[in-house]
DNA sequence: TAATGTTTTTGGAACGCTCCAATGGCAGAA
DNA sequence: TTCTGCCATTGGAGCGTTCCAAAAACATTA
């Protein structure tokens, strides 16, 4: 199925085929009308591959995705991914996956996609401090759009994150006006920005609303022990209400308050962040902060087509508010 | 960069160059080496447009990532799509995501991708009982794999499949040798494929070692609160060890074990399926049967390419075995 | 009717690659 | 030296599309 056959059944050369696709302004609405309807009695459809060709473009959009063994398990992928191929396709691109062995080769799999023009621009997640991925993308002007702020200083690019100050800062807020003083907030230690940032919203809120926050903020790492650990000191200082910067930290609040005898949710409350696959699961179900993955797709895509359109336009940001998913943790 | 840039360097012709690509024995070791260096000091890159025109192959394997919101959640899927890619790359292909809807037009997806030349196989997931997309495609001769037994009789492709009765069986013959012998099957209502497999692996085994099954095997569907009655009645039964079908079912076993203020782990042993990421934040830590995603996705490639090759080859089907992790409830 | 301008349609060329058939080089035999 | 046969290398053609400039159709005015 090409444009000649197309063309050939409607009586036309294979140029105006081709326009009545592209520029379908140009031709004249009778002849349009005849074109199209062989186009759709046939079921015709641009060859990509001759397109990609011919135009310089793959209308691909790549995503590297790594091997999650090593460290982070990149939670939430699976929701993005999907919003964002949506996205992608109403927009006539594609994603095309590509395997990334994080660590020094980190950037072949960029540099390949890029020499064999199997893609017109990237989508970047999991982007942590010291990422060189950005700035090697910069430099080479290549059109990307980051699921995650840039936390290093300079602006290389566009980005699209979710605002965890927000979201803390809400949780505070519901705590407080359902009556909780004194609100602790079990995080991450210190140095990760997106730890970093979920404290910041806890901190400046409890500040704004006038509630103490020495020695409310306690730290662990992301595991269920640990966090107990840290859940019996802000137990210890008579906290009644906890917002954690994950699900799994709240799920150490849980741990610790039934080592102590006492009930989570009805003796006191918790919101975790995230809202994973275990918030609704756990008894009693957990209050979480759910990150907009939909709206993240989204607008990642919407970023990227902007840019693709203009290399040159001015960097643009997006923070997405989370949203606050009550359950009976609270 | 062209092949024809890479031959002037290396003074040879066009058709030298890819010949050293493709067929490297028709060259004499002297001119293959030189040509090589050319190519290498260049970076040169075949492009992927250009090929896939003139060959006719895209070396894309499409993947239709459908809309997870309806039903079932697919939990799984980044570490499957993961291995899926490396293994793509591997064979120097790669895996492009489109968007697809369930229901009607959910054949749409794939027929477009196809009518574009935009893949030259795909990948299935989430195969249900009265998936219209294996018969659609084997009908029109697509090369194609599903994750997911074909559970509706008719042999209509290609599959891999993680074996659930062998993972039930394991879990049922560790619980027996630890010297439990009312061992219990807690899992969903008949008629999911996937669950009954899970069932039968509990019920042959029981029944090889001598133990009874009759009461032992309750049902309910995949949330805890629901699990959790159905435990009770077999907690009532006397039994001192379950085998689940999920994770979140072994979760309602650890909740009515609570309820009757009982310790999972201390005082009746369980094991869940899927070993999914609240396994080992569970408190006591739960043990499962994983899923070996990785083989899976390998396999899945490796059915795939065979099939690639010859679309008439017999058909091939893989069952991998779970592995059965151990932490503390049992 | 012819000349002019404008809109609509057309055919050739090119994107970068691989298929194919043909050419050139070289060794051994006549 | 010339011929035969084999292996290494080459140039032309074409995959299906869009760009571009030229041609044709049509409308408008002289």
């Amino acid at each position: 199925m090409t444009l000649e056959m197309v063309a050939a059944r409607a009586g036309v050369a294979r140029q105006t085929v081709s326009n009545a696709i592209n520029s379908p302004e140009l031709l004249r609405p009778q002849t349009l009308e005849r074109v199209q309807r062989a186009i759709d009695e046939l079921g015709y459809r641009p060859h990509r591959a001759a397109q990609a060709l011919r135009t310089r473009a793959s209308k691909l959009i790549g995503y590297g995705i790594r091997s999650s063994q090593a460290g982070v398990p990149t939670p939430v992928l699976d929701q993005f991914l999907h919003s964002l191929s949506e996205a992608a396709d109403q927009a006539g691109y594609r994603v095309v996956l590509f395997a990334v062995t994080p660590g020094d080769d980190e950037l072949t799999g960029y540099q390949q996609l890029l020499d064999e023009h199997g893609a017109d621009g990237f989508v970047l997640s999991g982007t942590d401090r010291g990422d060189r991925r950005q700035g090697w993308l910069h430099e080479r002007g290549v059109p990307f759009v980051a699921f995650g702020r840039t936390w290093s200083g300079r602006d290389v690019g566009d980005w699209v994150d979710v605002d965890g100050a927000a979201g803390t800062s809400a949780a505070v807020r519901h705590l407080a006006a359902l009556g909780h003083r004194k609100i602790g907030f079990l995080g991450w230690p210190k140095g990760s920005g997106v730890g970093d940032d979920r404290a910041r919203g806890w901190q400046s809120t409890m500040r704004e609303l006038g509630l103490p926050t020495r020695g409310r903020r306690v730290e662990s790492p992301d595991d269920p022990a640990s966090a107990a650990e840290a859940a019996e000191r802000l137990l210890a200082g008579g906290v009644t209400a906890v917002v954690a910067a994950s699900d799994t930290l709240a799920l150490g609040w849980y741990q610790a308050l039934r080592h102590g005898g006492r009930t989570p949710g009805a003796d006191a409350a918790v919101i975790g962040f995230d809202d994973s696959p275990i918030a609704p699961l756990l008894f009693p179900s957990l209050s979480s902060l759910a990150q907009p993955l939909d709206a993240v797709g989204r607008e990642c895509m919407r970023l990227l087509l902007n840019r693709l359109s203009d290399t040159r336009r001015p960097t643009e940001h997006v923070l997405l508010a989370p949203e606050l998913v009550l359950r009976e943790s609270v």
